[in-house]
This record gives structure tokens, sequence and C-alpha cells, in this order.
DNA sequence: AAAAAAC
């Protein structure tokens, strides 16, 4: 590991003529990674039928047209603010992100952050805390959910990568929390009154820092739960004095089996990247924190880029009257990322492939993501074996202090090529990173939107390439249709493709999906779904008990 | 379905 350290540093020189050099480049010649991307193709021999750039002449004429202004967005927003019904028919020409919301009493957006002081006496505080950390105008799912949750609204949110969905809760908990417990004023009620859940540390470890920003000046306790805070609060007095907390599911559920945390004060619960954490591997832990949010003023929100029928029968059976707000379209990724999928024959074609795009100008930092671990460890030795400049690797088979300085790298603008799992697939936002690679193709629609969404955040371009292999092609056409309908130029005979089988398909997350708010009774099925997850978890717990 | 992630 240490040698591996020692060759990553020495391969991470900062070659800033270099930087530059590329830079300039970029800056005349927008097109320029595209032309190096054909070049490579040269290398490969494609069968005909794969031959994709055959068919791909131009890359993204299509998209050229979509061009997405914040403000755009917002008139938009204002000119639409209570369409009633589900937007998952429309026509996937629809230029703009356009809002959905569907509930009973929905709140009217709001058209600027200052309209919360007057319709819901906003802290100043809050709001001069918006504006010194430059958020100005409200995005569209901030617009709509912000006086959702406002309200006390239980709220599921469906909102594009990089369109805010943090702020879109942080401001309201904070507005309804009012007064930090530290202020004397509270000796009521005790304990913590806010609770975030998310899937990966990294990402709650985002949040957290988000979090403070708001806070500034006011002693608000926030505290970014781990094995260190959850021994401090232990103690009750300590504990009682918390207002939010930021965890992963699992960290919560063990202080709650120690007995060691109570939950029974908590008005605000929110799951962020909601369908993981209601995916069959994490529910059972994110239904026992539910479970111990017993405060009957409880609400509760989720909120996700992407948000597949079976998760969100579960998530809205969680909530209570709630309201669902869609931003653009489900599952599908902003329009200005350019996303092009790449044929490479076989495994053994990828590092070269990769070797070849890296060896000519492009922009970074780019995100590369990989299928498991190992892979991610040994791509990252081979492109400095190779005298990558720059390579960096994250991955949750390493140690906190690595990945908290692969992060901070990554941060700083230090990594140019950042090598990952599914870890950083969602919610992490790098503001710089100007291009995603899928070195291995994503394993669900849910992956391929959330991992190409690290580009092309909050207004900015991006671009997205999709390494695919032969014995990729069952999974090829659902990522083809993702492309499509979000405005890229397909190969025709990628959406031709046979139909994968249906076990295959809800594989991809791709069943339902036209009608999937539940008009059909399958309801039945996804409790049984429950159910059995359930039966698992607490198999699972039972294990664990008999191992202490 | 499988890997990853969560402690």
């Amino acid at each position: 590991m240490e040698a591996f350290q020692l060759l990553c540093r020495g391969g991470a020189r900062f070659d800033k003529q270099r930087f530059k050099e590329n830079l300039a480049l970029f800056d005349s010649k927008k097109t320029a990674s595209h032309r190096a991307e054909k070049s490579v193709s040269e290398n490969a021999e494609l069968p005909t039928e794969l031959d994709f750039f055959k068919y791909a002449k131009g890359g993204s004429g299509k998209r050229k047209a979509v061009e997405i202004e914040d403000e755009e967005l917002e008139t938009e927003v204002q000119r639409k603010p209570e369409l009633d019904h589900d937007s998952n028919d429309n026509a996937p020409e629809k230029k703009r992100q356009r809002v959905t919301t569907k509930g009973s009493d929905v709140p009217p957006p709001i058209v600027s952050f200052n309209d919360l002081q007057e319709r819901f006496n906003l802290p100043k505080r809050l709001l001069s805390n918006l504006s010194s950390n430059n958020y100005v105008n409200p995005t569209g799912i901030q617009a709509h959910a912000v006086p959702i949750l406002l309200e006390g609204r239980d709220l599921a949110a469906i909102s594009p990568t990089g369109t805010g969905k943090t702020l879109s809760y942080l401001l309201p908990v904070m507005s309804s929390l009012g007064v930090p417990m530290s202020n004397s004023k509270h000796d009521g009620s005790d304990g913590v009154r806010a609770v975030i859940l998310a899937p990966t540390r990294e990402l709650a470890h985002q949040i957290h820092n988000e979090c403070l920003k708001l806070a500034e000046g006011r002693k608000w306790r926030i505290v970014l739960f781990s094995k260190a805070t959850a021994a401090t609060l232990a103690v009750k007095s300590v504990r009682d004095k918390i207002d939010i907390i930021i965890s992963t599911p699992l960290r919560l559920v063990a202080s709650l089996q120690d007995g060691k945390l109570v939950l029974n004060n908590v008005r605000h619960l929110v799951l962020d990247e909601a369908d993981r954490l209601l995916d069959s591997e994490f529910i059972s832990q994110t239904e026992e924190v539910i479970a111990a949010c017993t405060h009957p003023e409880l609400q509760k929100c989720v909120f996700s880029a992407t948000l597949p029928a079976g998760a969100e029968k579960i998530a809205m059976s969680l909530l209570m009257d709630p309201i669902r707000v869609v931003v653009g379209l489900k599952d599908t990724p902003l329009p200005l990322i350019v996303q092009s999928l790449r044929y490479v024959a076989d495994e053994s074609s990828k590092l070269p492939t990769l070797l070849t795009y890296l060896s000519q100008p492009y922009n970074p930092p780019i995100l590369v993501f990989t299928s498991t671990q190992p892979r991610a460890s040994s791509l990252a030795e081979q492109l400095i074996l190779n005298s990558v400049p720059n390579v960096d690797c994250l991955h949750a088979g390493m140690t906190k202090k690595e990945r908290e300085d692969a992060v901070s790298r990554m941060r700083k603008g230090e990594s140019w090529v950042m090598i990952s799992t599914e870890v950083m697939a969602r919610g992490m936002d790098f503001k710089g990173i100007r291009g995603v690679i899928n070195y291995d193709f994503p394993t669900s629609v849910q992956s391929y939107v959330h991992r190409i969404g690290r580009t092309g955040r909050a207004g900015r371009e991006g671009l997205a390439i999709t390494y695919f292999t032969n014995e990729d092609a069952s999974y090829l056409k659902a990522i083809a249709n993702v492309l499509s309908q979000s405005g890229s130029t397909v190969p025709e005979w990628m959406l031709k493709l046979p139909k994968p089988s249906k076990l295959k398909r809800r594989q991809m997350g791709k069943v339902n999906r036209g009608d999937a708010v539940s008009k059909a009774g399958n309801i039945g099925r996804s409790l049984a779904i429950k159910r059995k997850d359930m039966v698992a978890g607490s198999k699972r717990r039972k294990a664990k008990d008999k191992d202490e």
C-alpha cells in the first residue's frame, strides 16, 4: 500500500505548464476532445454492426440546441407552477427542465429567496448566509421544495444531479428548528431534532460542510456522526444540545442498538439519495432509524435524482400525505452533459483505449468509474506505471484517512484522473469535474445517471464517455435509451437492440418506468419485497447479536 | 443480479 502511495505521489506531480497548454488549447478548440476520442477508434477493429461512429457523425447535434440557463429554468418554473399530472409521458424533445408536482394543497413555489422572509419569516441570518455563500436565485427544486417543507409537509423530491437538492432540505430544516438547542430558550424538549441520512461517508461529510455554511454566526450543534462523535453523544447532557445529526444509516443503527442514542425528539428526517437508502441492502438499516424517530410531529422527506418504481412505492408508504415534485424527466441526466458510448471490443482493449485518451489533450479533472475496488486500485496503478500524471484513487476499501485525503486532493484540483467505484457515484459535488469515463459499464440506469451526474453540475458543461464491450451488449439498449431521452444522438441500431429479458429489465430498473406512480396494483408485490427485506434485516441483526 | 457501501 505504501509503495502504491509513493508511486502515486511520484506520478502525481503537478505539471503546471502542461496544464496551461491544455487549457489554452481547449479554450480555442472546444471540439478537440471529440476528435481525440475519434482518433482512438482507429486502433480498434469494429464489427460493422457495432461501429458507433459510423452512425454518430457530428456526435451530439441534437443536444446543441439545448442551452439551459438558470434564468430560463426559473421562468419556466414561474409559468408552470402547479401542473398536476405526471410528466413521464411528455415528449423527450421538451427542451427545458420543467417541474411537475402532485399531492394535496401544494404550496406555490418561491421566486426568490427573499420571498421566504415574508411568507415564512425565515431567520435573517439564514438569508444573509445564503447570499454570502453565493446562493442568489433558487433552482427549480429549491423554489418548490423549500416552501413545501416549511409548511411542514412530507415530500418526495426528484431532481437531476447538480441542481441543488442539499440546500432544498437544509434551508427549511434549519429555519424550522428556529433557535439552536444551545440557546437558553430551550429547556422543554430535549434531544436531537433533525437527522439527515446519506449512503456514503463522503456524502455525509459534504452535507455537513454545506450545513455549516448556513449555520455561520449562530451556535448550532451540527454533528457529522462517526465513531468518535458517537462516543461523546453517549452523554445525555451533550446529546440533548444537538440540533442536527448527519450520518450514514449503519452508524446510527449501531448507536441505537447500543442504547447510546435516542431519536425520540427528532422532528425532521431527510433521506438523501433515497432510492439508494431504500434499496435491499440499506433498507433494514434505514427502517430502523425511521422507527426510532417516534416523535408525533416528525416530518419526513426523500430526495434523489432517480427513484425507480419500487423505491418510490416504499418512499410513498413512509410519507404522510406527501407531495411529489419532479424536475425534468425522472431517471434522466441533465441535457448539458455530452454523452457518448464507446465500443472497446473486450476487456483487454479498455486500458489501451483509456491510455490513448489520456495521452491526448483532455479537460481535467476527470472521474473514471470501475466496477470493483480491486479494479479501481489496479487501474490506478496501471495508469501511474504508464506515466499518466496526477492519478488518484478512491474506494471504500481504503482507510478513512486515505479516503479523506483523496477527496481533499480532488477538491483542491490536484487530481486530474480520479479512479473510483460506486462510492463516488452519488451526491458528490466536485464543481470542476469536466468529464466522466465509465471504464466499466454501469449495472443500472440509476447508476449511469448518478455517475455521469458528477459532471455538468450547476449549469456547467460536462462530458461523459461510457466504454462497452461485447459482454455489455444486453444492457446497452437501456443506457442508449437514456442517452436518447436526454437529447444525445444514439445510433439507431442500439435503440433497436432486442429487449432484454424481463429479469434483465428489472435489473436495469426499467420495469414500470412509464407508469411509475402505482396506478396498477403492484402494492402487494412491494409489500412482499419489504417484508422479505425486513426478515433479512432481522436475521442479520440476530446473527450480529449472536456474535456479540 | 451483483458490487459497493454501511459498522
